[in-house]
DNA sequence: GAGTGGTCTAGACCACTGC
DNA sequence: CAGTGGTCTAGACCACTCG
């Protein structure tokens, strides 16, 4: 018995592709409604209960959010509810905490062989280096410094960061149309340099979380490298196994 | 036939809960397979496609494995594609290597304040202490203590440790039918003192990464309390963020 | 070939939201 | 009230595994 197609693909999985085609696409914009479940069976000419396995799949892989009586909407990082999703921490004592965002810099640069390797660019490829303090309840815990690529983040400034009240994947979202999706951490312990130090406020050669990231958007397209450096004096990071 | 129960559960979660009740209660072992799902369906008096759909969920959240063709499986820890489920520890160069366990200690205690709290315990209940090593290609990089519940793991001795060949989560499951389900980690940095630096093969004052876990059985019930130091120098903790 | 999970459909009805 | 997602059913057929 010869296998007919050699590549089989269920029907709801290519109806996945095709809505993740038009998130990618910007046919529907981070926080509006999708059309329901019922259209999209029209328009995908298939039965609105494979539309649902498809939705039902984005939905667990919070690309979207499903809202009873109201709609299926693209997921946002602008959504209160999906602040700490990338931030995984959290006070010691386990009290929610005010935090705010401090630019301290922002400038262009050519990436290395490293940053091009990580966001899949030639060696030189224009790359923006921001560097950010993270401050709870006034006091700064988190040091970061961000590879972002130059060809998506063209425009942007240390002013642009400096107005904005939100989150940084907020900021990405709402001006350069670019969705933080998926994303990859390597922790290590380090010892605190003299910068680091200094900004966060610890002595010289006290331990760190290093917190190394890549972000990716649809597609499992790399658009971010950072590291962060993490001061655990009255904070941790919190992760949960399943 | 619909219950007028005052609070709404629908009925496949009713499954599921029937479904995790009988595999605390051991009807099914880890490892084996359980009923198919139209004999499931006429156990509980529903349809095929309402067991189906507990099934799922108790397979997204790793309680059970399906396997096309064969069956619905009770995930194991002993299953050797699970091994690095709950250890997110990696080679810096992305290289597998060899991982043994080194048992270094097993007593008696009575729970203190905070391990009783965590535990679920009373003051003073009886707890087990363990303190072993974890090396990766001969050198070790993790270092952990761990509390266990003394009613559950009573004739656990450090021979029997040593003995076994397998992760501890397996021996759990094999000796004293205890699988764990869902873990709680907190994560920080901190300075290695003399006993963990001797251990490791560290300096005193060098940076580790301390990871501190909470695991649970079936039913969310909290089993195991441990704290590990991770030496992060050749080695990294990684994480998945979606 | 028999038995398992995996896909797809069509239709009925329930629960929630907002006009 | 109409429109949305959420649940439940029944049945047909496909893909995989094993004896």
């Amino acid at each position: 018995m010869a296998t007919e197609s050699p590549t089989f693909s269920p029907l709801y999985q290519q109806i996945k592709s095709l809505i993740v085609q038009a998130l990618d696409g910007g046919e529907w914009r981070p926080g509006e409604v999708i059309p329901s479940e019922g259209e999209l069976a029209v328009r995908y000419g298939v039965s609105q209960g494979t539309v649902r396995k498809a939705i039902d799949e984005l939905a667990a892989d919070n690309l979207l959010l499903r809202r009873q009586g109201k709609g299926t909407f693209v997921a946002s990082h602008n959504d209160p509810k999906a602040f700490f999703r990338f931030l995984r921490l959290q006070s010691l004592n386990g009290v929610a905490e005010s935090s705010r965002s401090v630019p301290l810099e922002c400038w262009r640069a050519k990436a290395g062989q490293e940053a091009a390797r990580v966001l899949g660019m030639k060696l030189a490829d224009p790359i923006i280096i921001v560097r950010r303090l993270l401050e709870f309840s006034g006091k700064p815990v988190v040091l970061d410094e961000i590879y972002l690529r130059g060809d998506i983040f063209k425009d942007l400034t240390l002013d642009m960061l400096k107005e904005w009240q939100g989150s940084l994947y907020g900021l990405f979202e709402a001006h350069f149309g670019v969705r933080m999706v998926h994303a990859e951490e390597r922790l290590r312990a380090v010892a605190a340099d003299r910068t680091a130090a200094d900004l966060l406020g610890v002595r010289e050669g006290m331990p760190l979380l290093s917190v190394e990231r890549i972000s990716f958007t649809y597609g499992a397209k790399p658009v971010e490298w950072r590291r962060g450096l993490y001061s655990t004096a009255e904070h941790c990071y919190v992760n949960e196994l399943g």
